[in-house]
Order: C-alpha cells, then sequence, then structure tokens
DNA sequence: TAGATTGTTAATCGATTAACAATC
DNA sequence: TAGATTGTTAATCGATTAACAATC
C-alpha cells in the first residue's frame, strides 16, 4: 500500500501468471528471480515484465533481480489476494461446482462460503467443502455472513433476476459467467468472463494458420506473444 | 472471405458480444440494425464498433444500419463460425463437463466428438451426448476422427504429458484450461483460458470502489467501459 | 572489477476516438 | 427533404518497447 502507482488492465492480467512463476520459483527454493527469466518463462518482454512489476511497489536488486518472498507479497498485496474475499456461487451446475473445487481460489484469498441453487436434489448437499442452500434463503444468507462477492454461474435466462435479488441483498460485486451483460447500479461492479471471446480467438488464430502457411515466425504463440498480433482475414 | 482485413485482438474478442446483440435482434424480427444500438447495448463507443464491424466486410446502409442476416453470417464468416471444427475433451471433471454442455459451443461450429478421462467410473459413460473413452485410446480415436482441436480440461500436473500425446496424435490446437504454460511445436496454437487473471481485473476494480468512494463517475462498468481504464493501488 | 539487471525517461507502435464527407 | 448513420481519413491516447544511466 501507499505507493500508489498506475496499472492498466493488461499489465493486471499479467501479474497472476508472474506470480505462478515466481510462487515455483519459491517451491525451488530460489531467493531470488530477475524480469528476464520471467520474461523468458512466458515468452514476453523482459521491459514488459520489470514494467509491470513496478506497479507492484517491488524493488529489485541490479544484477540479482527481485527478491522472491516480497515479490509474491508485492502482487499478493496489490491484487488484494493476501486478504479473505467470503463469496458466494450462486448455479450449483457443472461450471459451479467446478469453480467450487478450483484449488487457486482459496490461495488468492477467495472463499466460497455458500452454494445456492434451485434443484431440489442439490439443495443441502455438500459440493467441494460448500454448503448448498435453497436459493429461496439467498438473501438471508448473504445479508448473515456479509458477502459481498458473487459468482454467477446461472443458466443466461435467469441471470438479470438473480442478479437483481443479489444486489438487494447486499452484494456489490459480481462475477458474471453467464452471457448476459447485467444491468446494475453503480456501486455494483461485475467482471464479465466469456469463454466465446476466447473461442473466437482461437478460430481466428487457427484458420491464420491454416491459411498462410508462409511465414511461420516461430511464435510459440500462448496468445501472448508480442509482436504482430494482428490477422488477416 | 476474399476482403481481407485486419483485426487486432481486442476486435476478434469483441465480436462475439456483437453477435450476441445482433443475433437477439434477429429473433425479434428486426431486419437491419444499427452500431449505435450495439454500442448502446454494451456500452461501448458508436465508432468502436463501426470499426470493429469493418474487418467482416459487412456494408452498412447510413441511416438505416447493418442487415442484421448479413451482419450475423459476416461475422459467423469471419470467426470460422460457419464452419464445422470437430473437437475432442481431455479431463472429463465438472470443468469439462461444463464445457460439454455449453449449448453455445454447436452454434458456433464447435463439435466435441470425444472425451477422454483416466476415472475408471466415468470410462464408457455418456456426459451430454458426449462418449468418454479411456485416455489409452486417445491417439487412435483423435486419429480417426481427424480432430485438429483439443480442449484441455486435465489437472495441471499432467498438462504438458498429454499436450505432448494430442500433439503426437495429430492435434495443431489446444484450447487451454489449465493453469500451465505448455511447451509445444511452432506449428501448434495454444489458447490459454485464465480464471485468475479475471479474477485479478475483480479484485483491483473492488479495491478501487471500496477505496476512493469520491469520484464515482457513473460507470457501469462490465470490464468494456471506455476511458479511465486505470486503476490506482 | 566486469557485466547483468534494475528503474526511469524517451520513442515507437497500435488501438481508440474524433471529424466529416457521402448517402440512404 | 432533413438528418441519422456509414465509412474513411486524421488526431489522440495509451501501452509497449527502446535506450541508458545507476548499481549491486
Amino acid at each position: 500500500m501507499s505507493t500508489s502507482k498506475l496499472a492498466s488492465l493488461p499489465t493486471i492480467k499479467r501479474l497472476p501468471s508472474y506470480l505462478h512463476i515466481v510462487e515455483a520459483a519459491e517451491r525451488e527454493g530460489k531467493k531470488f528471480i530477475s524480469g528476464t527469466i520471467i520474461a523468458d518463462e512466458l515468452g514476453l518482454e523482459p521491459i514488459q515484465v520489470r514494467k509491470d512489476l513496478a506497479v507492484t511497489g517491488i524493488v529489485g536488486k541490479p544484477r540479482i533481480g527481485f527478491p522472491v518472498d516480497e515479490l509474491i507479497q508485492a502482487i499478493n498485496s496489490f491484487l488484494q489476494w493476501d486478504i479473505e474475499t467470503p463469496a458466494v456461487i450462486v448455479g450449483a451446475g457443472h461450471l459451479g461446482t467446478a469453480l467450487m473445487g478450483y484449488v487457486e481460489f482459496p490461495k488468492h484469498g477467495l472463499n466460497i462460503r455458500a452454494a445456492f441453487d434451485v434443484d431440489e436434489r442439490k439443495i443441502g448437499t455438500t459440493v467441494n467443502q460448500t454448503a448448498v442452500y435453497s436459493i429461496d434463503r439467498m438473501p438471508k444468507i448473504i445479508r448473515d455472513l456479509g458477502v459481498k462477492l458473487a459468482i454467477l454461474t446461472v443458466p443466461n435466462a435467469y441471470a438479470q433476476d438473480v442478479a437483481d435479488d443479489l444486489i438487494d441483498a447486499g452484494i456489490t460485486a459480481i462475477w458474471n459467467f453467464t452471457n448476459m451483460k447485467l444491468k446494475v447500479p453503480d456501486h455494483v461492479i461485475v467482471q464479465k468472463e466469456d469463454l466465446s471471446s476466447g473461442y473466437a480467438v482461437l478460430s481466428v488464430r487457427a484458420r491464420e494458420i491454416s491459411t498462410d502457411r508462409s511465414r511461420n515466425d516461430a511464435t510459440t504463440s500462448q496468445e501472448s506473444s508480442p509482436k504482430s498480433r494482428r490477422v488477416r482475414a
């Protein structure tokens, strides 16, 4: 805190991948890691990694790199991943269940405290240590737990109605896995996760490959490769 | 085809959301839709929508907008969503199962022909119309089906080994839902889907809200809002 | 010490936005 | 017709990359 740096959206999105690399280094017992190493690992430019890491306030040592433990802390602190964030999940279908079992989330402070569903067969059960309640009990439970974040994995058709109920119950942040653009008041933030846009990129890149098999400039690209990201139709 | 326009990655990622709006308009019986309407619906700038749509080669009518049916075709054609793409899925866990049941995929030409898993209880069953086979049979089945695209939803620890096997079997595109950066030869494309980066953005935006409740410039933001996307730490 | 790496300032590149003539 | 919208060219904005002095 206090450092007050500015971070672009692309930078924020890259930070978790840096964290992943640095944590692997920590497990290997490394005390320092350079931006060059991180960049190599991810196929990025070292200068980009340095610039990105700068937003966390981390200070490195020339010639040596960044102290691993401090860097982990700095990224986690910047992302607010060093504090517990209680959450609920609405819709205990396969996607919801997958998210309840996603082992990375607890590491990022994300704690799913309850799940809600309309399916009588699921209500009362426990999925991945998370109890599933009737959606009727949602407002009261959210209020009682004081949860502010909801993960939305209901069918599209119910998304807006459920969102409205969530907001009424005090939710101020919705992680939206449906395909609906939600209408919410100004004080509520919605983060939309869109599988289709990922598939769109894959589709276009696949065509690019099969279309012009000429200039294959050795890009072991993972959507992250720098330079020439444009694509010919 | 033939139009040969250039498209940036951000543009490609936005196209599916335009398609969604335009298809809704079609269901309502609309014959034309303007970029302004689409922009309003998504909270984007009209000029951005027009610029994005231009890459598909669509031609609109001043004062009227774009012909709905042609626009749908143009976007689908640009994304290669008008042709069938057979695929296999490796890892029939909850995430894999969720993807097998994702109704949008068939609409985008994505056809999951087979699933593979190591779990004896799943092998031989059918999940959402998709047969689950032993992973031992993977190479032969992929070759027999002539599938080029694989969706990877195995535990992180197996990701690289499975990817290697997939590539040996002739797979040239991997939609990677694991957290591993895969090492693949040049002719293989990997599209990585990263939930953590989405959560990173959500976390930072949530802090922004709770930190400075001063300048709340009425951004019903859905991660897409233009202007001032930067964030103070 | 020599040299790799940091961190900062400047340059470049690319995406978004603005302006506006053409037009249905 | 009048005027909203397209499509193109130019301007702006912001993110990436380059350059380089500082330094461990």
